[in-house]
RNA sequence: GUGGUUGUAGCUCAAUCGGUUAGAGCGCCGGACUGUGGCUCCGGAGGUUGCGGGUUCGAUCCCCGUCAGCCACCCCA
């Protein structure tokens, strides 16, 4: 019988799934404090819903195939075309702007690398019916804090931001055609992974000017929007286009949280679908791949859902925030699984043990005791490994005079409490 | 999908030039400790050396294939 999971999933021992939902209480808790409302849809959707955004050369990543009702059917690999669809069934009677997020698993049949699985978990969250540059700032100031809760600060993390206004514009002036606006995206894609005369050569063979090379390479380049008109005559259309996105940034700053942005108009963010502000999460030594990423989309629910609303929003998944988690040394300990373990001295006493542990799991604390009969010793020792705080050891001697001894495991105190004060006790205890 | 690289116990690793019954630590199970834990000591289980084939008297070791992991490319919603 096969013992490993199939390529690109996961097994989530108590160890990994505690590491799991750390991440996800985390998350939620960072959305809730935006007035993010939860939502979700189903795992498994016509394959159509898919291709209609992204063509059907995307089914070569799908895991897809033909239901017993001989529907076209996949398991979702995005969030997106969910959200599009419902939102746009009961957009008429929704209060703009719509704020939701979802925690769901998603799935793409690639070939798996570090950071990159056939299977993993990602927030996703969407802001509809807004289009100012303050819901793109709401979004980016989300998906900082959705990073900071677990400890992660502006030295570790860095959000790159860029527009596909001032992309657009930024070709416009140059006329570029189709053909020359994709190759200086895929040189933009690579750009400072490549040496410098590979890009310069790329896009000579794409037929740009030499001039127009010039420019837009020196706009790769750019990391201030101080630096967006130096020296170029293009500056005041440039500076105009740029104009949602200062004010995105100036939000931010206006929020604490300036430190974390970098002006870096070479993220291209895949497809074509984003219409304004795009940006990406990185590992600031940028040896992971992205931890989250997302954008303005205004066109998309329209496409997708048949309403025309405006909409932003980003996904952040678990495997490269785990990954960079796991490398700084912020994964929480796990919880103990036991708060409270009770002991028998004797086999007689189990009565009196069961009926003990059975009272203290009714009023809610987390116990366990031996499940056959063992010397103390022992008992304590199984108490020790499940990570008891405390144990309650009964006796013939202590069931006579209507006792039990407390025994604090991590202090190694112990002391006789009546069976009526036991709860409090355990309470107070807990408490230190 | 393409190329490279690595696979030995649950985990981390060892095994001389191709040589006898593949070892160690940690972990796990049991015992020494019959009213009190973490320590110590003793014992035990656990391996088709990823899998299949080839070369050889003999393969963990060399060769081929395959599967899986990792890395790069492609892609990245």
């Amino acid at each position: 019988m096969a013992t490993q999971p199939l390529p690109g999933f996961r097994d989530f021992y108590p160890t990994d799934f505690a590491f799991r939902a750390h991440i996800f209480e985390t998350w939620r808790r960072t959305c809730q404090r935006y007035g993010f409302e939860e939502y979700d849809g189903p795992p498994l959707e016509p394959l159509e819903l898919f291709t209609t955004k992204s063509g059907d050369e995307i089914v070569g990543q799908l895991y897809n195939f033909t239901d017993k009702g001989g529907r076209e059917v996949a398991l979702r690999p995005e969030m997106t075309p969910t959200v599009a669809r419902m939102v746009a069934a009961r957009a008429g009677g929704m209060k703009k702007p719509i704020r939701w997020f979802s925690i769901a698993q998603h799935f793409r049949y690639e070939r798996q690398q570090r950071g990159r699985l056939r299977e993993f978990y990602q927030l996703n969250a969407d802001l509809i019916g807004e289009t100012g540059p303050l819901a793109d700032a709401e979004l980016i100031a989300l998906s900082i804090d959705l990073v900071r809760g677990f400890g992660l600060g502006s030295g570790d993390v860095r959000v790159r931001l860029s527009d596909r206004r001032l992309i657009r514009r930024a070709f416009e002036l140059r006329g570029l055609t189709e053909a020359q606006q994709q190759a200086v995206m895929q040189v933009y894609d690579k750009f400072g992974r490549v040496p410098q005369d590979v890009s310069l050569l790329k896009l000579q063979e794409a037929g740009l000017a030499s001039g127009d090379i010039d420019a837009l390479l020196r706009l790769a380049g750019v990391r201030d929007f101080a630096q967006l008109g130096e020296g170029t005559p293009d500056a005041a259309s440039l500076l105009e286009a740029a104009q949602p996105l200062v004010e995105a940034r100036n939000a931010l700053v206006s929020m604490g949280l300036g430190e974390w942005i970098d002006l870096d108009l070479t993220i291209v963010r895949g497809l074509a679908y984003y219409t304004g502000t795009v940006f990406e999460l990185f590992d600031a030594g940028r040896t992971l791949r992205a931890i989250a990423g997302g954008g303005r989309y205004d066109g998309l629910l329209q496409q997708l859902g048949g309403v025309d609303l405006p909409a932003a929003g980003f996904a952040i998944g678990d495997v490269v925030l785990g990954e960079l988690l796991r490398e700084r040394g912020l994964e929480p300990e796990a919880p103990a699984p036991v708060q409270v373990f009770v002991a028998g001295v004797t086999p007689e006493d189990t009565p009196e043990v069961l009926a003990t542990a059975h009272r203290l799991r009714e009023a809610g604390f987390r116990v366990e005791y031996a499940l056959r009969p063992e010397a103390v010793g022992k008992q304590l020792k199984l108490a020790d490994a499940r990570r008891a705080s405390l144990a309650v050891v009964i006796g013939p001697d202590d069931r006579a005079r209507g006792e039990v001894q407390l025994k604090d495991l991590r202090h190694k105190t112990q002391l006789a409490v009546a069976v009526a004060e036991l709860q409090a006790a355990l309470t107070a205890a807990l408490a230190t």
